[in-house]
DNA sequence: CCCGTGTCGTTCGGCCCCGAACGTTAGGCT
DNA sequence: AGCCTAACGTTCGGGGCCGAACGACACGGG
């Protein structure tokens, strides 16, 4: 690494300086200011929100986003095939095994594997499991409420709809 | 493992099944739906844009997405105190330190040491993260572009708007 | 002058995440 | 029966990500 020996501008003058280079190198190029806008907060949004979960509702229970998600998906389908799981989890199947290992460890669901097709492992909630997620879930639900309420009605309308139709598109 | 000897519901009476049980659990419980509706589709588009942008632009030149954000930060800003890096790159400041080590390695940022201040480190483009950053971020907008173009101006203006007010409510 | 106190960036352990490679199993075709 | 092919879940390597702990450093008050 190097070392510099000083003159750095302020902040001030940086901002302002920032800003200036910034125009100066987008200017000339054929640029989507609003789409990068938009791409770039639902990005920072959807990370602090998750932030956000992990820090207080899923904290206090030691499970992280995905965890939460695959318990949720199990106790609204009941027993489910590893590939569905992964899907509806929405991470990669080698991912989502790593997350049932750690689920499994702690007790909250049990794997199965299956006699009639002997390739496929069904994921199942233990008791404790159910009682967890049962218990976890209105929480998680009120600080979506709270998110939500954030908006106004037409805003929330919109937003769910361009969701969709982004869902529809892009691969997932 | 347990195994299972099997008479499993076909997937169409599971479905039927699967959202009777959803009513019949969450029925007696005081739910906003649309909150859960919003915040996981958020969630869902944002990491269905995150994967294709990484599987497309972002693989031909081997970034991840905070990686690439932090080249488009210093590409912006110029040189950049690394807490300040980390912030605009929405992570960690030990998660950056990590970013800017493959970053490093790969010749396409320097760190150097301040001399007035020696605790504090600035990052800068080398020219080769220049040329990089420069040539791969117009395609990126045009990804950018290609999502935003899947909305109605509406949907976007409302979205955006929606956006900023979570990020201002939400520690980011 | 020196000694707290606070801030800097880095390191560490643990988990999440992905894609590729792998062994296992099912099922059709000859 | 014996292949071939395809689908399943797991494993593995590489990296991202976080929070806590850490050493280096700055700076003000005794």
């Amino acid at each position: 690494m190097d070392t510099e020996t000083d003159r750095r501008p302020t902040r001030l003058d940086d901002q302002i300086q920032a800003e200036r280079d910034m125009l100066a190198r987008l200017g000339d190029l054929p640029l989507d200011l609003d789409a990068l806008v938009l791409v770039s907060n639902l990005h920072r949004a959807v990370a602090a929100i998750r932030r956000e979960f992990e820090q207080t509702v899923l904290a206090e229970v030691r499970l992280s986003w995905t965890a939460f998600t695959a318990l949720w998906v199990l106790w609204i389908w009941g027993e489910t095939e590893t590939r569905e799981l992964a899907h509806e989890a929405n991470v990669t199947k080698g991912t989502l095994s790593g997350v049932v290992d750690t689920l499994e460890k702690r007790g909250l669901v049990a794997r199965r594997r299956r006699t009639s097709d002997r390739r496929l492992v069904t994921v199942r909630l233990t008791d404790e499991g159910e009682a967890l997620i049962s218990e976890v879930f209105p929480r998680f639900n009120r600080e979506e409420q709270r998110v939500a309420e954030l908006l106004t009605a037409e805003q929330r309308t919109a937003m769910v709809d361009g969701l969709r139709r982004i869902l529809r598109t892009l691969p997932s």
